[in-house]
DNA sequence: CTCTAGATCCTCT
DNA sequence: GAGGATCTAGAGA
């Protein structure tokens, strides 16, 4: 990596264009442990209002705020009572588009990524959208947080582009509306891209005591 | 590899 | 109150 920060207008167009082209280069957090980057190998798109599986779908909440803000900044959200994921905010300011970052490889401080997740194996260390959030120390405080200003503490970096020819697209993971919208991007033949694992609503532990 | 289940809390209705 | 853009461990094949 030589250090070359992609733009505000790399990110700043339809979100099902940029999630693609988005493969291949790399995103870096710097901390006080030290710098850990990785190349994206996976991601989904979603596309605001007009999306029913996008956190956007119902319009501006205290939570989602990001994502209605100027492109190329990162909206990090809390799931499932213990998980981060992040995103790229992508499109004009006022709208509210952004890119799902669902995996990568650890191409750069991989000794601070495994002390974060010491029982991973190297290639699952970024394989997944929380795995990725852990291994790279992002959370809540990097909600926000612009990735195209040079020498700022998260930034993505102009790697090698993935080849059009190894790009695949199909249903998005874990979602319950819109499966249709093919809208999940991959490397194809990537070790680290996640396994695809359809959305199963869980089963609240018994519900009913019967009488 | 597959399948199952538990963890755990924030957000919006 | 319900459920979530998930991960891990354990059991079985």
């Amino acid at each position: 990596m030589d250090g070359a920060v992609l733009s505000r207008e790399f990110f700043d167009g339809p979100v099902e264009e940029v999630a693609p082209a988005l493969l291949g280069h790399v995103i870096s957090h710097r901390t006080p442990e030290g710098e850990v980057a990785a190349r994206l190998t996976e991601v989904e798109a979603y596309a605001g209002p007009l999306d029913p599986a996008s956190h956007a779908y119902r319009g501006p909440t205290p939570r989602n705020e990001v994502m209605f803000g100027p492109p190329g900044h990162v909206y990090v959200y809390f799931t499932y009572g213990m998980h981060f994921c992040m995103n790229l905010v992508c499109g004009p300011d006022g709208t509210s588009m952004a890119v799902l970052l669902r995996a990568g490889e650890i191409i750069a401080g991989e000794d601070v990524a495994r002390a974060r997740r010491p029982r991973s194996t190297v290639r699952d260390l970024a394989r997944g959208p929380a795995r990725l959030c852990q291994a790279l120390g992002v959370a809540r405080e990097q909600n926000g947080l612009d990735v195209c200003a040079p020498g700022g503490a998260m930034t993505v970096l102009r790697g090698e582009p993935a080849d059009p020819a190894l790009i695949r697209n199909g249903p998005r993971t874990g979602v319950n509306g819109a499966k249709e919208i093919p809208w999940r991007f991959w490397i194809e033949g990537d070790p680290t891209v996640s396994p695809y694992r359809p959305h199963v609503p869980r089963q609240r532990r018994k519900i009913t005591t019967e009488g």
